[in-house]
DNA sequence: GCGACAG
DNA sequence: ATCTTGTCGC
């Protein structure tokens, strides 16, 4: 029972050694749609109140966006923040969480990065890749990449992440008309562009999607009744 | 050397 | 991310 691990290896790791792996494992990163139909969506968070990892991961139905199941683990912390390592701080709980899941979900949602990335291996491609499931890297800012132009102002606004070299590694997506726009990217097994699409279905009046700030707010000891807003939207797929 | 830097 | 009070707006 419960989402385990397909892919493992350490994790005590030295940054050098971290980022060693991060450029091995990126080969194993898919970025085109492999998935069938998606019933089950499932998001993570992270929160650190006292020097501990405290990770929360929320099953929902799709597209009712109904919240089926929650489940929250408490670890000590065992790595610390470095901008292009944060799986190796975020995960190891995460994958606790996902282990005590009854139902198995499709797709997974990541706050974070998935390609675009330093080493296109951000959180998302890390998540996605162990445990070979659809991913989506959605983070609340860059890390990684240039928009190719400006962003328009109206909810829906849509422009490409690019490196340096011109490869497209993330979209950038207006959530809300006027608010800073959410950063989406490939994370395992899903196109850029069916990325985008279902983020775009996951969003509602707010900027960050309803299944992400249900589990922003598990982790961070909230309690959700058992109700998200739910809502209907048409399915992708 | 300097600036940038998911959460 | 976390530390923190009040405050503006639908």
């Amino acid at each position: 029972m419960g989402l385990k691990p397909v892919f493992t290896h350490r994790w005590d790791l030295s940054p050098s050694e971290a980022i060693h792996l991060q450029q091995q494992m990126a080969r194993r990163v898919v970025q085109q749609d492999q998935f069938g139909e998606i019933n089950r969506i499932a998001a993570c968070d992270v929160a650190f109140p006292q020097n501990r990892a405290c990770a929360a991961v929320c099953l929902f139905s799709y597209p009712q966006l109904k919240l089926l199941e929650q489940k929250v683990v408490v670890e000590e912390v065992r790595f610390p923040y470095v901008p292009g390592l944060l799986s190796f701080r975020e995960t190891p709980p995460l994958l606790t969480a996902f282990a005590q899941l009854k139902e198995e979900p499709d797709l997974l949602v990541v706050d974070g990065q998935g390609v675009a990335h330093p080493r296109r291996f951000g959180i998302a491609s890390h998540i996605g890749v162990i445990l070979e499931k659809p991913t989506i890297g959605c983070a609340k800012s860059i890390l990684f990449g240039k928009p190719t132009s400006e962003l328009g102002q109206k909810k829906g606004s849509k422009v490409n992440l690019v490196t340096e070299e011109g490869e497209v590694i993330g979209m950038l997506l207006r959530s809300k008309d006027g608010v800073e726009p959410l950063v989406i990217s490939v994370g395992h097994r899903i196109s850029l562009e069916s990325a985008v699409k279902f983020v775009e279905t996951l969003c509602g009046r707010y900027r960050i999607p309803d299944v992400q700030r249900i589990a922003d707010s598990l982790s961070k000891g909230n309690i959700t009744a058992g109700l998200s807003s739910r809502r209907d939207s048409k399915p992708l797929f």
